[in-house]
DNA sequence: CTGTTAGCGCCTTCAA
DNA sequence: TTGAAGGCGCTAACAG
C-alpha cells in the first residue's frame, strides 16, 4: 500500500479511500491511484482491514457431511450468493465430531467470520444460543428454530403433496418408508412423516409406515417387510430417494413390476432417481443455498431482521414409477 | 487478550506465549493464564496474529463446480486433512467465471491463504505460473503439471485396467464412449482414452471410440450410434459412470440384456453405478482429497518439496454389468 | 522465566 | 479534497 501511495504520489489515506471506493477523492487522483494499484497488482489485505473495521468479509458454513450429493448443491447456491456480495466462504465439516466438545467452541469461529450458515445441522435451541455469545448472525438451513433466521423447504407439505399424488391416482394402500433416527436430518424426517400422515388422515385412510435402518440395504429390507404381509401396499412413498432406490432394488429382484404392481416414489430429486425414472419431490437444494446466502447478506446489511424465516417451495417431479393401481388385487 | 492478562496478573507477551504453547513459561503461570482464558472464553484472533506472522492458517480450495458428487467427496477428504493440521478451509467455486478475468486475479487469494489446492481445474502451465506471483504453494489435484505439486489418479492405467478386464472376459469388439471436450477434466478425458487405446493396441485389436455430447442424453445417443452399425460391440467402456448410466438407459429401453448381449462398464464408482450394479473403476476421491491436504501441510512445513507428485491407485469394482460374451453373434 | 517495545497493514479520527 | 497521527489485536525481538 505504501508502494502504491508512493507511485501515485499521494498519502496512505488517499489510497485507502480509493480502494474502498468511498467518495471524497477527486477523479484525477482516483484514477492515478487506481492505475498505480493495478500496475503493482495490489489488493487490500482483508486481514488487516478487518482488524480495524471488525468485519472479516467471510462467512462460515457448517455442514455435517460433505459427501452426500445434497450438500454440494446447497454449497453451490451459497457460493454463488456470497460471491455476489464479495464475501469469502469458510467451510467446516463437523460430522464426526458432532457434539464432541461442541464444534461452536472447537471451531475458531470466534473472530473468523461475520456470520454462520448451518446446513441441515439440526441444532438444538441451546446450541443456537451458545453461538449468540459470539455475537455473529446465524442462519439455519434445513431446520427451523423459532426466533431464528433460516431457510428450508416445507417438508410437511412436500410429503403431503407426494402422498396426495398417490392417492389421486387411486391408491388406497399407501405405505411409507422412513429412516430410523440417530442420523442427521431427524427434524426433516419427522416433518415428512407428519406430512404423509396428514394426507392419509385427510383421505380417511389408515397410515402404514415402516422404518428402515441406515445404510444401503435399509430400503431393501423395509420393502421386503412390506411385501411379506397379506395385503401388500400398491404404492410406497420413501422418505428420501436413496431409500426408494434401495427399495426399488428389492422389487426388481423380486420381479415385481414398477409401477405395474407397485407405484414407488422418493423425495429429493436425487440424480439416481432420474436414472431410475423415479417419481419424486424436488427441493432444489441449490436454491436453498442461494436463499440462505442472500438472507445472510441482508442480515449483515441490516436489511433483514435476524429472525427472518424463508420457506422454499417443493415441486412434484412426475416420472415413470407411479401410475394408477391395477384393478385386480395382488401383486402379479 | 488484555483482559486475560489482567485477570492472570501477567503481561500480554506471557499470554501470547501460553496461547501459542511455546516453551519458556513456568507451569504455574501457564495454568493461571489458561484458566483466565477459559473463564473469559478467549481465543486468539487469527486475523491479528496472521498480520504479524504472515501466516493465515487458511488454505484456499478452488473447484470448478460444487454440485457433482465427485467434488463433495474430494472436499470431505481435504477437510479432514486440513482440520488435523488446524487449518481453515476457504472454498471458491469458479466454474462459471472460468477464464473470465482469471479467477486467480478476481479471487482475493492474495493474502488470504497460506496455500491453494485446486481440484480438477485443468490449469495451463501459464495459469500456474501466474499463481506463483502470489508466492503461495500450489497443489493440483486431478491433473499433473511437471514440476508442480499434485495428486491424482492414474487415469491411463485405470482405463487400461478396465479395458483389459473386458478383454480378459473374451470380448474382442470393445468400444469406448468418451465425452466431448469443452468441459472441465479434459486432461483426465484424454488420459482415459489413451489407456483404452493402449490396452486395445496391446491386444492387437482395433480401437473403436465414439464421443458423446455433454448433458444427460449424451450417453444414450452415443450408445445408439454404436448399436446402429453392422457389428455392434459386445462390450462398452464409458469414460465415466454418468455416461455409462445414460448408455444403460438406451440398452434397457431397447430390451438389450446387460451383460447378456452387451457388457457395460463405467469409471468413477459413482453411487448410481452401484444402484445399477454397474462394473466400474473406483478412484476414491476422498482419499485424493486427504492426500492433497496432507501434501499441502507437508509443503507448508517444509517437509516436502513443492513439486512432489502423488499418484493414487485405482481399483476395479466388479459388478453385474460385465460378463463373458455369448458364443453366438448378434444382439438378441 | 517474564515484561517492554516496536511494528504487521490498514482504517478512522482529526486537522489542514 | 487531502494528509498526519493513533490504534485495531497480536507477535517478535529485545532487556531484565
Amino acid at each position: 500500500m505504501r508502494d502504491v501511495a508512493r507511485r501515485a504520489g499521494v498519502s496512505l489515506s488517499t489510497v485507502s479511500r480509493v480502494m474502498r471506493g468511498v467518495p471524497g477523492v477527486s477523479p484525477a487522483v482516483r484514477e492515478r491511484v487506481q492505475n498505480a494499484a493495478d500496475a503493482l497488482s495490489y489488493v487490500v489485505s482483508r486481514n488487516a482491514s478487518g482488524l480495524v473495521t471488525g468485519r472479516t468479509c467471510r462467512v462460515a458454513v457448517v455442514v455435517p457431511f460433505l459427501q452426500p450429493w445434497f450438500f454440494g448443491s446447497v454449497l453451490a447456491g451459497i457460493s454463488d450468493g456470497l460471491r455476489e456480495a464479495d464475501l469469502d466462504m469458510l467451510l467446516y465439516q463437523v460430522g464426526d465430531l458432532r457434539g464432541q466438545r461442541g464444534w461452536s467452541r472447537t471451531l475458531p469461529l470466534r473472530r473468523n467470520s461475520d456470520a454462520v450458515i448451518t446446513v441441515s445441522m439440526d441444532l438444538s435451541a441451546q446450541e443456537c444460543d451458545r453461538l449468540d455469545d459470539v455475537d455473529v448472525p446465524l442462519v439455519l438451513t434445513g431446520q427451523h428454530v423459532p426466533g431464528r433466521a433460516g431457510v428450508s423447504i416445507d417438508d410437511v407439505e412436500g410429503a403431503a403433496k407426494a402422498t396426495r399424488h398417490l392417492l389421486n391416482l387411486g391408491h388406497t394402500r399407501v405405505a411409507y418408508i422412513g429412516s430410523r433416527g440417530g442420523a442427521w436430518l431427524s427434524l426433516s424426517s419427522r416433518s415428512r412423516l407428519a406430512g404423509y400422515r396428514a394426507a392419509m388422515a385427510e383421505a380417511g385412510l389408515p397410515e402404514w409406515s415402516v422404518l428402515c435402518s441406515p445404510g444401503d440395504e435399509g430400503g431393501e429390507l423395509a420393502m421386503g417387510e412390506l411385501l411379506s404381509g397379506h395385503h401388500p401396499p400398491t404404492a410406497v412413498l420413501a422418505e428420501f430417494d436413496a431409500i426408494a432406490v434401495s427399495a426399488h432394488r428389492t422389487l426388481r429382484r423380486s420381479g415385481i413390476p414398477v409401477p405395474g404392481a407397485i407405484s414407488l416414489m422418493g423425495f429429493d430429486n436425487h440424480e439416481t432417481a432420474a436414472a431410475l425414472d423415479l417419481t419424486t419431490v424436488d427441493q432444489s437444494p441449490r436454491a436453498i443455498g442461494a436463499a440462505a446466502a442472500a438472507l445472510t447478506v441482508e442480515i449483515l446489511h441490516g436489511a433483514a431482521p435476524p429472525d427472518r424465516y424463508v420457506e422454499m417451495p417443493t415441486q412434484l417431479i412426475l416420472r415413470q414409477s407411479t401410475s394408477a393401481p391395477r384393478r385386480t388385487e395382488g401383486l402379479s
